[in-house]
DNA sequence: CACCCGCACAACCAAAAGGTTTCATATAAG
DNA sequence: CTTATATGAAACCTTTTGGTTGTGCGGGTG
């Protein structure tokens, strides 16, 4: 099952789980120390958070372990870096953005004139889809 | 009411909203056209996003327009951006793939490896840093 | 004035989310 | 072998979410 990136990081809990493995790996009793709710409670978080490929297992023994996979936070962090130069002192990068986000082929053109940020994630999110 | 961002751009039909919203401000009905649900339930969506600051209505006439505020997104992507290091420089903790992850030839094997887009971020992120 | 139009609000509904308790199973330890 | 530990899975419950339809109200317009 294929779940969203976006609803999976909408809950408290799952960020901090995030928090917590991101540093290294917990078993899943480890991990479900650091809440109040029952152990399965966090277990059904885990498998959300694996389920979007944020998270793997790793067994080892009767325990297993959770790894954090933050590279699966890219997708979040193009689509919030879309709008980047509404917070961020607008530069340069507002131009090329602007122009990227008309038709899919501006990442080509734009990738020669490699104006930076919005450029360059552009041509990184078409490799990141599978 | 305060809403929670995340849970705000959880929702596909909230995000896709956003991004109409972004580039001109609308009224209801002119943002309800892009979608099959009824205006209704758009209107409860721009509700949500209004709550958590990330759109403001503007009362002109009979009609409201919902202008963008992208800057209440600087709470997600400072979050995310929390992480970036993990598929920028630093391992995402998949062995094997972390030792791809050094010096020039790490483009190079990354691009092989499936991921490529840990490397194209980590150009964004310096230009965009600076 | 009479009449659309844009919109909010209320009532209602099904499904999903988030939690609990209980039970089963595999592995480690004694 | 027996027991303790780590965990998954099932059943169940409550709240939230995302949607609908219907009603009403104020603001423009003929």
């Amino acid at each position: 099952m294929r779940r969203d990136t976006f609803k999976a990081i909408a809950d408290p809990t799952r960020r901090k789980i995030l928090g917590i493995v991101a540093r290294r790996s917990f078993n899943i009793n480890a991990v479900a120390d650091n809440f109040t709710i029952s152990r399965t409670a966090v277990c059904k978080h885990i498998k959300i958070l694996t389920e979007c490929g944020l998270i793997t297992i790793r067994q080892q023994g009767r325990e297993r372990y959770c790894e954090a996979r933050m590279k699966e936070l890219c997708e979040v962090w193009d689509w919030v870096s879309q709008y980047s130069s509404f917070w961020n002192n607008r530069l340069d990068r507002q131009d090329g953005y602007l122009a990227s986000m008309h038709g899919e082929k501006a990442s080509k053109t734009a990738k020669k004139k490699t104006s930076g940020h919005a450029v360059a994630v552009t041509t990184a999110r078409k490799k990141f889809r599978k």
